[in-house]
DNA sequence: ATTATTCATCGTAATTATACGATAAAGGAA
DNA sequence: TTCCTTTATCGTATAATTACGATGAATAAT
Protein backbone atom coordinates (compact mmCIF):
# COMPACT_ATOMS: atom_id res chain seq x y z
CA UNK A 1 0.00 0.00 0.00
CA UNK A 2 1.13 3.71 -0.80
CA UNK A 3 0.95 6.46 1.03
CA UNK A 4 -1.21 9.26 -0.51
CA UNK A 5 -0.15 12.77 -0.79
CA UNK A 6 -0.86 14.99 2.39
CA UNK A 7 -3.44 17.79 1.95
CA UNK A 8 -1.41 20.04 4.25
CA UNK A 9 1.62 20.55 6.39
CA UNK A 10 2.12 20.69 10.24
CA UNK A 11 5.59 22.17 12.02
CA UNK A 12 4.86 20.57 15.49
CA UNK A 13 7.74 17.54 15.27
CA UNK A 14 11.08 16.32 17.15
CA UNK A 15 11.29 17.91 21.14
CA UNK A 16 8.15 20.50 20.73
CA UNK A 17 6.57 17.29 19.95
CA UNK A 18 7.65 15.34 22.50
CA UNK A 19 7.00 17.99 24.89
CA UNK A 20 3.29 18.28 24.13
CA UNK A 21 3.10 14.66 24.14
CA UNK A 22 4.28 14.81 27.41
CA UNK A 23 1.81 17.16 28.55
CA UNK A 24 -1.32 15.40 27.51
CA UNK A 25 0.52 12.37 29.10
CA UNK A 26 0.52 14.07 32.52
CA UNK A 27 -3.18 15.03 32.56
CA UNK A 28 -4.17 11.97 31.33
CA UNK A 29 -4.23 10.54 35.27
CA UNK A 30 -7.45 11.47 36.89
CA UNK A 31 -5.12 12.02 40.32
CA UNK A 32 -3.42 14.94 38.52
CA UNK A 33 -6.34 16.19 37.21
CA UNK A 34 -7.95 16.55 39.75
CA UNK A 35 -4.56 17.68 41.32
CA UNK A 36 -4.71 20.52 38.25
CA UNK A 37 -8.16 22.06 38.77
CA UNK A 38 -7.13 22.05 43.02
CA UNK A 39 -4.79 24.55 41.59
CA UNK A 40 -7.14 26.64 39.41
CA UNK A 41 -9.38 27.20 42.24
CA UNK A 42 -6.41 27.51 45.17
CA UNK A 43 -3.50 29.16 43.68
CA UNK A 44 -0.69 29.31 45.14
CA UNK A 45 -1.68 26.94 47.83
CA UNK A 46 0.95 23.89 49.63
CA UNK A 47 1.79 20.45 49.41
CA UNK A 48 -0.11 19.62 52.35
CA UNK A 49 -3.00 21.56 51.44
CA UNK A 50 -3.49 19.08 48.17
CA UNK A 51 -2.67 15.81 50.35
CA UNK A 52 -5.45 17.04 52.44
CA UNK A 53 -8.62 17.09 49.45
CA UNK A 54 -7.00 13.61 47.87
CA UNK A 55 -8.35 10.37 49.46
CA UNK A 56 -4.16 9.37 48.64
CA UNK A 57 -0.99 8.73 50.75
CA UNK A 58 1.32 12.11 50.46
CA UNK A 59 4.18 10.51 49.00
CA UNK A 60 2.17 9.14 45.73
CA UNK A 61 0.96 13.48 45.30
CA UNK A 62 4.28 14.26 45.83
CA UNK A 63 5.00 11.95 42.94
CA UNK A 64 2.11 13.23 40.67
CA UNK A 65 3.77 16.55 41.32
CA UNK A 66 6.93 16.06 40.28
CA UNK A 67 5.18 14.17 36.85
CA UNK A 68 2.95 18.01 36.93
CA UNK A 69 5.88 20.00 37.26
CA UNK A 70 8.35 17.78 35.25
CA UNK A 71 5.59 18.05 32.23
CA UNK A 72 5.27 21.87 32.73
CA UNK A 73 2.08 22.27 33.76
CA UNK A 74 2.73 23.66 37.38
CA UNK A 75 5.64 25.46 39.48
CA UNK A 76 6.55 24.82 42.95
CA UNK A 77 8.02 27.66 45.09
CA UNK A 78 9.63 26.49 48.07
CA UNK A 79 8.88 28.26 51.07
CA UNK A 80 11.05 27.13 54.33
CA UNK A 81 9.27 23.64 54.99
CA UNK A 82 6.53 23.99 52.78
CA UNK A 83 6.21 24.53 48.74
CA UNK A 84 3.87 26.57 47.18
CA UNK A 85 2.54 25.65 43.77
CA UNK A 86 0.66 27.04 40.55
CA UNK A 87 0.02 26.77 37.34
CA UNK A 88 2.64 27.14 34.66
CA UNK A 89 0.77 29.84 32.71
CA UNK A 90 2.98 30.53 30.06
CA UNK A 91 3.36 26.39 29.48
CA UNK A 92 0.11 26.20 30.18
CA UNK A 93 -0.62 28.69 26.84
CA UNK A 94 1.82 27.40 25.08
CA UNK A 95 0.02 24.50 25.47
CA UNK A 96 -3.31 25.58 24.04
CA UNK A 97 -1.45 27.21 21.05
CA UNK A 98 -0.07 24.18 19.93
CA UNK A 99 -3.57 21.91 20.12
CA UNK A 100 -5.12 24.56 17.88
CA UNK A 101 -2.51 24.97 15.57
CA UNK A 102 -2.49 21.34 15.12
CA UNK A 103 -6.23 20.57 15.53
CA UNK B 1 -3.81 21.40 58.16
CA UNK B 2 -6.85 22.87 56.54
CA UNK B 3 -7.97 23.59 52.75
CA UNK B 4 -8.33 27.80 52.05
CA UNK B 5 -11.54 28.99 50.58
CA UNK B 6 -11.46 27.96 46.92
CA UNK B 7 -10.52 31.58 45.16
CA UNK B 8 -13.33 30.29 41.96
CA UNK B 9 -15.21 27.42 40.76
CA UNK B 10 -15.07 24.96 38.37
CA UNK B 11 -17.73 23.04 36.55
CA UNK B 12 -15.99 20.02 35.00
CA UNK B 13 -17.18 17.08 37.28
CA UNK B 14 -18.35 13.37 36.85
CA UNK B 15 -18.65 11.75 33.41
CA UNK B 16 -17.61 15.24 31.35
CA UNK B 17 -14.13 14.73 33.67
CA UNK B 18 -13.90 11.47 32.75
CA UNK B 19 -13.97 12.01 28.87
CA UNK B 20 -11.63 14.81 29.12
CA UNK B 21 -8.82 12.91 31.24
CA UNK B 22 -9.42 10.26 28.61
CA UNK B 23 -8.57 12.26 25.84
CA UNK B 24 -5.49 13.40 27.34
CA UNK B 25 -4.88 9.90 28.47
CA UNK B 26 -4.85 8.78 24.17
CA UNK B 27 -3.05 11.95 23.15
CA UNK B 28 -0.22 11.02 25.72
CA UNK B 29 1.38 9.02 23.61
CA UNK B 30 3.93 9.22 20.99
CA UNK B 31 2.18 6.96 18.50
CA UNK B 32 -1.01 7.91 19.05
CA UNK B 33 -0.25 11.83 18.58
CA UNK B 34 1.88 10.69 14.84
CA UNK B 35 -1.35 8.71 14.08
CA UNK B 36 -3.12 12.15 14.89
CA UNK B 37 -0.89 13.89 13.02
CA UNK B 38 -0.82 11.62 9.86
CA UNK B 39 -5.13 11.89 9.94
CA UNK B 40 -4.73 15.85 10.35
CA UNK B 41 -2.22 15.94 6.89
CA UNK B 42 -4.32 12.75 5.32
CA UNK B 43 -7.77 13.20 5.90
CA UNK B 44 -10.37 10.16 5.42
CA UNK B 45 -6.79 7.72 4.88
CA UNK B 46 -7.58 4.00 5.25
CA UNK B 47 -6.06 1.79 8.76
CA UNK B 48 -3.43 0.39 5.78
CA UNK B 49 -1.58 3.84 5.16
CA UNK B 50 -1.20 4.68 8.62
CA UNK B 51 0.33 1.30 9.19
CA UNK B 52 2.45 2.38 6.36
CA UNK B 53 3.17 5.11 7.64
CA UNK B 54 4.39 4.24 10.88
CA UNK B 55 7.33 1.39 12.06
CA UNK B 56 5.32 -1.16 14.05
CA UNK B 57 3.09 -3.88 13.39
CA UNK B 58 -0.72 -3.50 11.77
CA UNK B 59 -1.83 -5.21 15.32
CA UNK B 60 -0.36 -2.63 17.33
CA UNK B 61 -1.64 0.17 14.99
CA UNK B 62 -5.21 -1.37 15.24
CA UNK B 63 -5.43 -1.00 18.93
CA UNK B 64 -4.07 2.46 18.97
CA UNK B 65 -6.94 3.51 16.64
CA UNK B 66 -9.55 1.77 18.85
CA UNK B 67 -8.02 3.81 22.06
CA UNK B 68 -8.30 6.89 19.73
CA UNK B 69 -12.15 5.85 18.51
CA UNK B 70 -12.97 5.19 22.46
CA UNK B 71 -11.53 8.39 23.51
CA UNK B 72 -13.58 10.06 20.95
CA UNK B 73 -10.22 11.53 18.97
CA UNK B 74 -11.00 9.86 15.78
CA UNK B 75 -14.16 8.03 13.60
CA UNK B 76 -13.97 5.05 11.28
CA UNK B 77 -15.96 4.39 8.48
CA UNK B 78 -16.16 1.12 7.29
CA UNK B 79 -16.30 1.23 2.92
CA UNK B 80 -15.79 -2.57 1.88
CA UNK B 81 -12.73 -4.17 3.83
CA UNK B 82 -11.14 -0.93 4.31
CA UNK B 83 -11.78 1.47 7.35
CA UNK B 84 -11.66 5.43 6.57
CA UNK B 85 -10.68 7.01 9.42
CA UNK B 86 -10.37 10.87 9.89
CA UNK B 87 -10.41 13.35 13.29
CA UNK B 88 -13.58 13.75 15.09
CA UNK B 89 -14.25 17.52 15.00
CA UNK B 90 -16.73 17.58 17.56
CA UNK B 91 -15.24 15.78 20.45
CA UNK B 92 -11.77 18.14 19.28
CA UNK B 93 -13.52 21.40 19.62
CA UNK B 94 -15.19 20.20 23.03
CA UNK B 95 -11.66 19.62 24.28
CA UNK B 96 -10.27 22.94 22.69
CA UNK B 97 -13.48 24.60 24.70
CA UNK B 98 -13.14 22.64 28.10
CA UNK B 99 -9.14 22.93 27.98
CA UNK B 100 -9.76 26.71 27.61
CA UNK B 101 -12.56 26.86 30.18
CA UNK B 102 -10.67 25.28 33.02
CA UNK B 103 -7.05 26.63 32.41
C1' DA C 1 19.94 20.76 71.10
C1' DT C 2 15.80 18.44 70.57
C1' DT C 3 11.51 17.85 68.55
C1' DA C 4 8.02 18.70 65.12
C1' DT C 5 6.53 19.86 60.46
C1' DT C 6 6.72 19.55 55.59
C1' DC C 7 7.96 17.49 51.51
C1' DA C 8 10.78 14.40 48.49
C1' DT C 9 12.74 10.02 47.54
C1' DC C 10 13.54 4.96 47.99
C1' DG C 11 12.10 0.29 47.57
C1' DT C 12 8.50 -2.56 46.21
C1' DA C 13 3.92 -4.75 45.12
C1' DA C 14 0.09 -4.61 42.08
C1' DT C 15 -1.96 -2.99 38.13
C1' DT C 16 -2.09 -1.18 33.45
C1' DA C 17 -0.13 -0.27 28.88
C1' DT C 18 2.34 -1.59 24.88
C1' DA C 19 3.96 -4.54 21.42
C1' DC C 20 3.98 -8.73 18.75
C1' DG C 21 2.59 -13.00 16.05
C1' DA C 22 -1.24 -15.78 15.15
C1' DT C 23 -5.77 -16.06 13.94
C1' DA C 24 -10.53 -14.70 12.85
C1' DA C 25 -13.97 -12.05 10.25
C1' DA C 26 -15.76 -9.64 6.33
C1' DG C 27 -15.54 -8.26 1.63
C1' DG C 28 -13.89 -8.22 -3.02
C1' DA C 29 -11.56 -10.57 -7.06
C1' DA C 30 -10.54 -14.47 -9.94
C1' DT D 1 -16.10 -21.55 -4.53
C1' DT D 2 -11.44 -20.34 -3.59
C1' DC D 3 -8.10 -16.96 -2.84
C1' DC D 4 -6.58 -12.35 -1.60
C1' DT D 5 -6.92 -8.04 0.90
C1' DT D 6 -7.95 -5.49 4.88
C1' DT D 7 -8.80 -4.94 9.60
C1' DA D 8 -9.90 -6.49 14.29
C1' DT D 9 -9.14 -9.44 18.13
C1' DC D 10 -6.81 -13.02 21.04
C1' DG D 11 -3.13 -14.55 23.88
C1' DT D 12 0.99 -13.25 25.90
C1' DA D 13 5.62 -11.24 27.12
C1' DT D 14 7.68 -7.10 28.61
C1' DA D 15 7.72 -2.46 30.21
C1' DA D 16 5.71 1.38 32.52
C1' DT D 17 2.61 3.37 35.91
C1' DT D 18 0.54 3.82 40.29
C1' DA D 19 0.19 3.24 45.01
C1' DC D 20 2.02 2.56 49.61
C1' DG D 21 4.98 2.67 53.94
C1' DA D 22 9.43 3.84 55.45
C1' DT D 23 12.96 6.93 55.49
C1' DG D 24 15.70 11.08 54.57
C1' DA D 25 16.47 16.14 54.22
C1' DA D 26 15.51 20.71 55.32
C1' DT D 27 13.51 24.17 58.03
C1' DA D 28 10.88 25.90 62.02
C1' DA D 29 9.53 25.76 66.80
C1' DT D 30 10.36 24.81 71.71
Amino acid sequence: MSIPEPCCTLNITGANQERLVGMFKALGNPVRFEIMKFLVTHPGCITGEIVDHLPIAQATVSQHLKVLREAGWVEGMVEGTAVNYCLHNDNITWFRERVGEIF
